[in-house]
DNA sequence: ACCTGAACACCGTTCAAGT
DNA sequence: ACCTGAACACCGTTCAAGT
């Protein structure tokens, strides 16, 4: 047995970044955005608050732009070619992905949609651009269509966690397919 | 000089929710979401912070929902007969008032968007089914829209509150321009 | 370099007490 | 009925100290 340059002296992984914010985004997901504090996210990395710091000068508001990175920075895959569907069909399954993805991490969507962090959704609007100036349309026709796609993806997203309860209490609304047919509004409508 | 009621010994309007609910939107809305504690609110409205609780009994989570109420719900305006630009002028119109209200009031922009208010936006979503099922649009593509719609809105104030900045530091986006492009889209292939 | 421990200035909230 | 004052159990963060 050789050593273990992972393990440090008292048999846990080192501190890193990555760790920090994966561990945090799991306390997010399992008990809320309120229930994440620096003292319990050291407790889950079994190190002392403190500790954070050291990879995390800027503190809580630094964890959380990580967080925001993580979940939202996610820009849409060009398709190769001509792919089936062509530019609308990656747009498409993007915003369904995009969407499974918000979902899934609800808890950050509150920070997601106003924290002033430029990084992290600027590389998908970007990309969502770049895909339909491949499929021939104007750059001001794409650079609308994509703030809508984006900002209508955010909202419906927003809309579903918090549950409208417009067919009062036992109707129950179909948010798959509510969300599908939307989008196929928002695409049709775009260039 | 007949005693005036509304003025108790200490020469003080005496609390009330409204009250409680107006100076915490100015907190909000000149400082910042994070700022607003329960100690400053108490001190803007020259009170103990804990009297707060006889009017707000279940505390910060009740003064957020109330901030969220009264931002968040703004239903649609019916048009008189046939108005001028139909239902969609009537939904044009409430949906550039809607964004402007939401702006106003960028801090609570989370609040609206993760709270679990069933009231606040249901009320809202209602009146814009109403208003496309008078235009004679079917029932079901109403609730498409009518979600499709605000979810357009609600995810373009995000966006434009974080500034998604993807058109690198020096040029400029006309986002009045860009929501109202947006909103052509949404209400083109509405119905 | 990386982590700890104690300390500081705050939080939200409870609860008994005042008027 | 309405508000106060002290107290409790938390926060995020700084800073000197350990290894």
């Amino acid at each position: 047995m050789v050593r273990q340059p992972a393990i440090n002296a008292q048999n846990r992984a080192p501190l890193s970044t990555e760790r920090i914010i994966e561990t945090a985004l799991q306390i997010v997901d399992g008990q809320g955005l309120s229930r994440l504090t620096m003292r319990r996210l050291g407790d889950a990395l079994e190190v002392e608050a403190m500790a954070i710091y050291h990879h995390l000068p800027r503190g809580k508001e630094q964890l959380l732009d990580g967080l925001v990175a993580h979940v939202a920075a996610a820009p849409a895959a060009v398709p190769a070619g001509a792919a089936d569907g062509g530019w609308r069909g990656a747009l498409r399954s993007w915003a369904r992905d995009y969407r499974a993805r918000l979902l899934a991490h609800a808890g950050v969507l509150p920070l997601v949609v106003t924290r002033r962090n430029p990084t992290a959704l600027t590389e998908t609007v970007v990309s969502l651009r770049e895909i339909m100036r491949r499929g021939a349309v104007t750059e001001d026709a794409a650079a609308t269509a994509a703030h809508t796609l984006v900002g209508y993806v955010i909202g419906h997203c927003a809309l579903e966690v918090r549950g409208t309860g417009e067919d009062g209490a036992d109707r129950v609304v179909d948010w798959d397919a509510r969300f599908d047919a939307g989008l196929d509004l928002v695409l049709t409508a775009a260039g």
